[in-house]
DNA sequence: TATCTTTATAGACGTCTATCTATTTGTCCA
DNA sequence: TGGACAAATAGATAGACGTCTATAAAGATA
């Protein structure tokens, strides 16, 4: 195992206070795990239709995700097809295993 | 591998959020990863000297880090010890690795 | 008991954010 | 060209949040 950097640095701590700070609200870790899970693309109104809530506000949340690359747009005609960066995938592994639904029961039982 | 759940439900989704959410700012981000790189106790206001922010500010994220059980706190005489709760760096691997460290220029290059 | 030190709490303030309704933009097709 | 449909944008609103100053609580020590 490695050891210890230094410090985290103001700057990095801001970059990854931006990641965590996407997953950070409910209905928007809802969409990235029915894209993640899905493995294919999705239009916005099948999102709306799994999500809840309304249209402009999923395609809010669709383009918070796009900002920070977790999810990828591609139009369509009239339609715009978003899907998971399976890149991303591999560069936050215990996200991507939480909204993938890989972590079996995240065993909060030896967290407390 | 395993495969996929049926559905992040919205009770899993809003514990997760909350997780991600204690997360999300980079003032808390570096008291973390002070405590974690440190493995041992400090008192707050060893923590105020090497934050940049008021005593009562330190305070309030100790609190909702201790509230998620990210740290524990060991009250000693007129001082309080906080310190990393190493179980959970076991549950929080990719947060983990990130905040102490260990993951050596967490690549975004392949993941744009 | 009085005082000093350490930490927590109360309250305020400005900013951010999740959501909604209403509207606009953009593309397809008859 | 005109209508229909999909998605984005604008604007508003209510609530949450990070930080500060000021104060309180709690323990040690003389």
């Amino acid at each position: 195992m490695e050891e210890n950097a230094d410090q985290l640095s103001r700057a990095e701590a801001e970059e990854y206070a931006t990641w965590f700070k996407v997953l950070s609200d409910p209905t928007r870790l809802q969409i990235v795990s029915l894209l993640a899970r899905r493995h294919g693309p999705m239009t916005v109104n099948e999102v709306v239709a799994a999500s809840g809530v309304g249209q402009p506000t999923v395609s809010h949340h669709l383009r918070l995700l796009s900002e920070v690359r977790f999810v990828v747009v591609e139009p369509q005609g009239t339609t715009r097809l978003y899907r998971i960066n399976e890149r991303w995938l591999n560069c936050f592994p215990m996200a991507a295993d939480i909204v993938m639904g890989n972590r079996p029961a995240p065993d909060t039982s030896g967290c407390s």
